[in-house]
DNA sequence: CGACCTTTGAAGCGC
DNA sequence: GCGCTTCAAAGGTCG
């Protein structure tokens, strides 16, 4: 499978903040090296138009298609692609004009044991888009219209400071009170909030429930915004975090968005049984496609069932061109890393099984054993030629052709 | 009501 | 280091 970085899923502390760190005396000869001509950037910029002239045209899509097999051994082009990706990413990508308009937060690289960081360094932290939407925008939980204001229960100060740094020697501590070793508050601009995902797309051709509930569901991040209302939604640590599903296990959006955030009923039940809020993986650089290409997909299609989609959308995903998946990998990188700088002491494996809290985490409690067999089960099926699920059976019925084609 | 389906990628774990 | 397993999102479907 492609990797942003062959180094083997460390590239949470990948090069890529170290653009500014010159005195990284190993990452120096990388930058140099890695440097981010213009003429790349008009390449990266290019693929990206041309993956929105794609995503709106199935017949340019049909014709590059024509062009690029799909059959062209992927890992390997990807693994060539991402060293380029890695190096056009770490020699500028986020600093270029060009993508100015990116909300993304310029991290410090978090994983540098002493992350020492130049002065320079410091300039740049949060990058708020200040007009136009960059392609990438829309896929973003990372939002203009969130990281301004601040939320109600943050001081108003925190709003205005823009900048988050992981390494303490630096006056962030004085910033955000980041306690050793754990989390400390972070401006709202940190706030993984949401934004519309798709704000350009016309309602027709969803179904009802879609187009009402885009706004506010769906379309917005996964992020509960229930946690940005009170301590009752609040990461212990005080930050608000996207990442962290209230115990219900459900993503309140669009109760929030509406105003909403109280459900009586549920919240009683909730209240007899606390549990801690559950932070979730961060998301990959397909979940982060297929978050945004969902829709487009649903309202091509009309399909609904997630499973055909997603069918859908991992082919779409392996006929991306380089450049066009490198966006999502970068952008998976980011929430990586923003992820680990919010939750430091996390790890992937307080998801896993039991001990979890919330609802996810009773779910997967439920689910544990059963999908261990299921997983089993499933690989002896395919390896004796067993029956296929009615999904499969479902997908290649009801998936048009065009469209897994794609 | 909850499990299942489906996808890819990241991460954890055992060997 | 490799291979396996789990989780991440999504929402319709099915038991």
């Amino acid at each position: 499978m492609p990797q942003l970085s062959s180094g083997g899923g460390d590239d949470l502390g990948a090069n890529d903040e170290m653009i500014s760190f010159k005195d990284e005396g190993e990452q120096e000869e990388k930058i140099q090296e890695n440097a981010f001509t213009e003429r790349d950037l008009a390449d990266l910029k290019s693929s990206l138009v041309n993956e929105s002239e794609i995503n709106q045209s199935p017949n340019a899509a049909a014709v590059r298609r024509g062009q690029q097999s799909e059959e062209r051994g992927f890992p390997d082009k990807h693994r060539d692609h991402l060293e380029g990706v890695s190096k056009q990413q770490d020699g500028g990508l986020y600093k270029s004009p060009a993508y100015s308009g990116y909300p993304f937060l310029m991290l410090p690289d978090p994983y540098l044991p002493n992350s020492s960081v130049s002065p320079s360094s410091n300039k740049v932290s949060v990058v708020q888009q200040s007009h136009g939407m960059h392609p990438l925008t829309s896929l973003l939980p990372y939002s203009n219209d969130h990281f301004s204001p601040s939320p109600p229960h943050l001081p108003t100060d925190m709003s205005q400071k823009t900048g988050v740094h992981r390494h303490q020697s630096q006056d962030l501590s004085g910033y955000y009170s980041l306690p050793p070793g754990g989390v400390g508050q972070i401006t709202p601009s940190m706030s993984w909030q949401s934004q519309p995902v798709y704000p350009g797309l016309s309602p027709c051709g969803f179904r009802q429930s879609y187009s009402a509930n885009l706004p506010s569901a769906s379309s917005y991040s996964r992020f509960p915004h229930s946690l940005m209302l009170g301590p009752s939604g609040m990461h212990p640590t005080g930050i608000p975090h996207p990442a962290i599903v209230p115990p219900t296990g459900k993503q309140e959006h669009d109760q929030y968005d509406r105003g909403m955030y109280v459900k009586p009923q549920v919240e009683t039940k909730r209240e007899k049984e606390p549990k801690k809020p559950v932070i979730k993986k961060p998301l990959n650089a397909f979940m982060l496609y297929m978050k945004e290409m969902r829709a487009k997909v649903i309202a091509e299609c009309t399909l609904k069932e997630s499973a055909a989609i997603n069918q859908i959308l991992g082919r779409r995903w392996h006929a991306l061109t380089r450049e066009e998946q490198a966006k999502y990998y970068e952008l998976a990188r980011k929430e990586r890393q923003l992820h680990m700088q919010l939750y430091p002491t996390w790890s992937a494996r307080d998801n896993y099984e039991a001990g979890l809290s919330g609802v996810a985490g009773e779910k997967n409690k439920a689910d544990w054993g059963k999908r261990k067999r299921r997983k089993r089960e499933k690989q002896q099926d395919s390896n004796t030629g067993g029956k296929r699920s009615a999904f499969a059976t479902f997908k290649e019925e009801a998936v048009p052709a065009q469209l897994l084609q794609i």
